[in-house]
DNA sequence: TTTACAAAAGCAATCGATTGTCGAAATTTA
DNA sequence: TAAATTTCGACAATCGATTGCTTTTGTAAA
């Protein structure tokens, strides 16, 4: 395996007999070089195939141009389309991604936060594990002078750069919708109320009950009910009470929503008519369930790309623009069959 | 923003009298250090909070332990499931994940290798992007010393590391299948025939009509339809012929199987009595669409852990083990009601 | 012609970790 | 006890790019 030998600022400077300095200078276009000696420079390097060594640019310079993602799933619909907006606008300013996921577990969030520190990353972006009990992690990272960068589930506490949906505005619209189309006794799916989404969903579900006059019953409330299984399960439960729902906002995820469905299905309970369903995500398969499955879209390649946005701003711009520190971005309500009662 | 200055080899060096190599030679576990200096040296380290600066060593040693990963899409399911297996891998190993998406551009895919080749990784894997016409660059990975991988959509003609699926296997047992559920005329929708996953399909169709003794028919074969909406408009033509087919296999990809399942259900022609529809990947849609699709599991994790597990055998093994270049994955036959004919 | 000043280029240190070479000390062998 | 061999650790160079400081060169003003 006989490997090129790449060209060097000094082999550069040896060829036009002077210091790889002012090559370096040059390349960087900075100031005292002769704009000829620099026209010269430009084109040797050209000649000689020259490509700045990174990792000596890196270790003189302690910046990396590169940005760690730390998400629970890379392969769950939501995160991969985070990352797919991320890639687009860092690739075009020369970035590249480091990813990792933390499978929902916090113990392996602290191992992927410290890979990434390791590895002098310039921005770190992370949507927390589920089980994320403390964050002395994050704290880390700040304090290693790292820019953090909190979306989708993050932690209040923590001053950082925050995107965020309007999870408690949506689902707010998405109950008032339930309401509107008629339903009466609206079931809430939550999930884990450590993280602050789902206690935002919760939040706007009441909202919208009190808005409309509705009593809120705990028994419609089911705790922790945010995979497809516990979904279903959640719905075995609520479906055989003395005074089922007609409706189940599975405010988790288009999974639990899934599983709702399923459950509906097998116990031959028609949907929209007998139950109406709404998920939480806007997952592809929403649309290919029968009936399709009224959800609420998050936007997240858009907000890979926002992600990606605040940080240039806050990090490049030499001008003093002020940028805002939390973004939330507004989600919409998909209306799907599964939702529609009246005509 | 107040930055640790984080320990060097040197603060150790310094608080224990003694030269900085000692210090490196035993946090690396080498030869030529005394064993009582030695634990003092990792005792000390511990207590200084020591990290090693993998900027420096990477500069130092000219590796990274970075592996970069460019495929067409992220968030296609197939290769989110194949970036998690080798995430797992890898970072089982200390190794990161660089992860670059062409976009199905030959350009995009030229400019994210030689920005991985800037950034020294140690290994590239790769699944080509459909319209890569010259693999120029990819010689250039190999040229510059860098361990090439390349997955599903390989070019043969180079050599390099493999792991494949057994495209023309697969597709050959989904036919006959077919065939043995009583299909009598069925059509190929296929994909751009440059890359070799596709014409193994399509290998894999004959040579199943062959072992059957159907006659192939130019007229079902439908070239390039290897997305929904082409999957669509080849069916509407597939049907609107004097003698259509009474089964469709979407051989390029479960998307275009769900444009001929959305298509015969506007057509009111029934699935799978009047139809059958076999796709390709076991998309997770496959098994939520009415009715659900037949499809091919490819163990896209598995896939990406074996990718892992090939390079870690070739470059780090210290005994000669004897590693194939080719890895061949079989894939699987998921027989879903799309298919089923016969009780 | 001399002085002043700015532009251009060189020098050398730096970022930390790694490693070949060499001398000193410790241990073994004759 | 002397000679031979190991073991240990120090020294210094190296990986390339960057940059503060200094020196040289060139031009304009006095």
């Amino acid at each position: 395996m006989k490997t090129k030998k790449r060209t060097t600022i000094y082999d550069i400077a040896e060829k036009l007999n002077i210091t790889a300095s002012s090559v370096s200078r040059a390349l960087n276009n900075r100031n005292y070089v002769n704009e000829a000696t620099k026209q010269l420079i430009l084109k040797t390097a050209a000649e000689l195939n020259y490509k700045r060594n990174i990792l000596a640019s890196n270790l003189r310079m302690g910046k990396t141009k590169t940005i760690g993602v730390v998400v629970p799933r890379i392969n769950q619909n939501f995160f991969s389309n985070v990352i797919v907006g991320l890639e687009d606008a860092t690739y075009q300013q020369g970035y590249n991604l480091i990813i990792c996921q933390s499978n929902e577990s916090h113990e392996k969030e602290i191992q992927c936060i410290n890979t990434l520190i390791n590895q002098h990353v310039d921005c770190i972006v992370i949507s927390v594990s589920v089980d994320s009990n403390d964050y002395s992690h994050l704290q880390n990272v700040i304090d290693h002078g790292i820019q953090l960068i909190q979306f989708d589930r993050i932690i209040d506490e923590l001053e950082t750069l925050k995107v965020i949906n309007d999870n408690e505005q949506a689902s707010m619209e998405a109950v008032s919708h339930l309401i509107e189309q008629g339903y009466k006794r609206i079931a809430l799916l939550e999930g884990p109320q450590g993280l602050a989404i789902f206690s935002q969903r919760k939040a706007g579900y009441l909202k919208a009950l009190k808005k409309y006059h509705i009593a809120q019953e705990s028994e419609l409330i089911i705790e922790n009910a945010w995979t497809k299984e516990l979904g279903a399960q959640a719905t075995r439960k609520l479906l055989s009470l003395p005074n089922p729902p007609d409706a189940i906002f599975a405010s988790t995820s288009d999974f639990s929503a899934l599983g709702v469905l399923e459950v509906a299905n097998a116990m031959n309970i028609k949907v929209p008519t007998q139950l109406g369903i709404c998920g939480y995500a806007n997952e592809p398969f929403t649309e290919l369930t029968t009936p399709s499955i009224t959800t609420i879209d998050q936007f997240s390649v858009y907000m890979g790309k926002t992600i990606a946005n605040l940080y240039f701003q806050e990090n490049e711009n030499k001008e003093v623009v002020i940028t805002p520190k939390t973004i939330s971005i507004m989600p919409k309500l998909i209306v799907r069959s599964s939702t529609i009662k009246k005509g």
